[in-house]
RNA sequence: CGGGGCGUAGCGCAGCCUGGUUAGCGCGCCUGCCUUGGGAGCAGGAAGUCGGCGGUUCAAAUCCGCCCGCCCCGACCA
């Protein structure tokens, strides 16, 4: 029996567990920098399934990457008011290179708005050089007060698609486009259920004229912020003042847009599906979509198991995504525990008792169920649990997300349902912004966003009485 | 920045209150044997500036002072 020290319940203290998940899954650490944090290889191949795949879903909306550089004049952070305003705090500022004090200092990027837009002023001239279309994946620096490995660290990783357009509306259909390829990918590839929704002026990004969110539940109920898309209107075309000559003629300024995720979405995708066992990844996710664990012996020839065990890495066509654990001083109940925390999908066993009947066993990391399988239609059994175990793991936590979520109309109701165990709050608004902060003061809740899909109807703020056409998202949030 | 907790071997901890030879324990690690269908067993072994600086003392992990770091909780944020 094991004698290893277990992760931390969920239910007893939901954030050490996650703490825990991610130290027993191997996925990141605590640098010697505070706030900072390493994001080791388990972690980082989350990243990389992440870049891949959304990578090619911005390229398919005809985007193309660049690179812009990490030190920005200070002063070009002080160009747009709502802008500075919003990150000046939170900025590294560079003052010294090369042993002298730099004339003008340097800010780390906390965003690149500034010095794209800087750039865009030179690129831009005509509505031929329009729109453009660019991505760029990098890391950014926010002088943070409290972070959490992966939520919020002082330097995350992320991309941040800028856009710039002749029209408005052009602007406006680009960001609700990158909202909707978000939707999709955390929804289809993380396995996150999300609401995309408008958020109010007081949680829009700072410079931006509107801001559009994906927004999920966690397993302890509360949102988390997974992605945003901002239509920046000509806030950055104005500060930098970056115009074109439309066909008539006549000189206007650029329309925006931006939208990023970052390594935040390697907490959701944690807190979303891992249990009292750790790390759960959904397989389209998975670097590693199933392991074989030999159960090695004397009761058959450790030599020709260990053979069968590579044939059978190779009958499932996986490719890189098997392994063969072919460890000779653990156990396999070691190897079981230490796969199920790092949260691959599917486990195959194969020991002897299999060898004879020409079969493997799998057994899925979400369910624990055992089933045995035929040799001979591994592959598509194989692949056949892997799609199950994807489609459940969305499926239970859309479930999660419904049964936390409540119709509330009146002040008494609010406040007794936003106190623990939460859950998103589906209440009218009055569309003041007094009223949110006094509700988000008494009881911490936030508007997490305006549902794109919101049925209009008609009601009354909880709050203060005055009428509301549609329910907004409450929530406390990380 | 406020509140709480913690710093002793890679990890988790005991020892501190009541100072006293070579600072312990579990896990992990190394070597060997033996095992392997849910975290095996035995034997041997390596590994420590007791967070730092200063003070008290014949003597400090232990008492006193200052400092540093980290984690958790709150206010700001993705």
């Amino acid at each position: 029996m094991s004698r290893e020290s277990k992760l931390t319940p969920r239910s007893e203290d939901y954030n050490q567990w996650y703490l825990d998940v991610i130290q027993a899954a191997e996925l990141a650490d605590y640098s010697p920098v505070k706030g900072c944090m390493v994001i080791r290889p388990n972690g980082y191949a989350l990243w990389e399934m992440i870049q891949r795949q959304l990578d090619e879903m911005f390229k398919d909306t005809g985007h193309v990457n660049a690179y812009f550089p990490l030190l920005i004049p200070e002063s070009f952070l002080q160009k747009e008011a709502e802008h500075v305003e919003g990150f000046a705090p939170e900025c590294a500022v560079v003052t010294h290179g090369g042993g002298h004090e730099l004339e003008e200092p340097l800010v780390i990027r906390p965003t690149s708005e500034t010095i794209i837009w800087s750039m865009y002023r030179k690129w831009i001239s005509s509505h031929r050089d329009l729109p453009i279309l660019i991505n760029q994946w990098a890391n950014v620096l926010r002088w943070e007060m409290r972070t959490r490995l992966f939520l919020r660290t002082t330097e995350f990783l992320w991309q941040e698609g800028h856009t710039a357009h002749a029209t408005e509306a052009e602007a406006e259909a680009e960001t609700l486009q990158m909202l909707e390829v978000y939707r999709r990918f955390a929804e289809d590839y993380l396995a996150i259920p999300v609401i995309p929704g408008l958020k109010t002026d007081r949680e829009k990004f700072a410079g931006a004229v509107r801001t559009y969110t994906i927004e999920a539940m966690m397993q302890d109920r509360r949102a988390l912020q997974a992605g945003t898309s901002h239509n920046l209107g000509q806030n950055f075309a104005r500060a930098f003042d970056v115009t074109f000559q439309a066909e008539d003629g006549e000189r206007r300024l650029v329309w925006a847009t931006s939208w990023g995720v970052s390594t935040r979405l390697i907490g959701a995708l944690i807190m979303c599906h891992s249990d009292d066992k750790g790390l759960v990844v959904p397989p389209r996710l998975a670097a590693t979509k199933a392991v074989v664990v030999p159960i090695l012996g004397k009761k058959a020839d450790p030599e020709r198991l260990l053979a069968e065990a590579r044939k059978v890495a190779a009958e499932t066509g996986l490719g890189r995504a098997v392994k063969v654990d072919d460890r000779e001083n653990v156990s396999p109940g070691w190897k079981y525990h230490d796969w199920e925390q790092r949260g691959v999908p599917v486990r195959i066993e194969l020991g002897p008792r299999d060898l004879e009947q020409d079969q493997v066993v799998l057994v899925r990391r979400d369910s624990g169920e055992k089933i045995p399988t035929p040799r001979a239609g591994l592959e598509r059994a194989l692949a056949d649990q892997l799609e199950g175990i994807q489609a459940g793991l969305f499926e239970r936590a859309r479930a999660l997300r419904e049964e936390h979520s409540y119709k509330v109309d009146d002040e008494e109701g609010f406040r007794a349902r936003i106190e623990a165990p939460d859950g998103f709050l589906l209440a009218h608004w009055c569309g003041d912004e007094a009223c949110e902060i006094r509700i988000q003061e008494e009881t911490k809740a936030t508007i997490r966003c305006i549902p794109l899909d919101a049925e209009p109807e008609q009601g009354s703020c909880p709050f203060c009485g005055k009428p509301s056409d549609r329910r907004v998202v409450f929530a406390k949030a990380y």
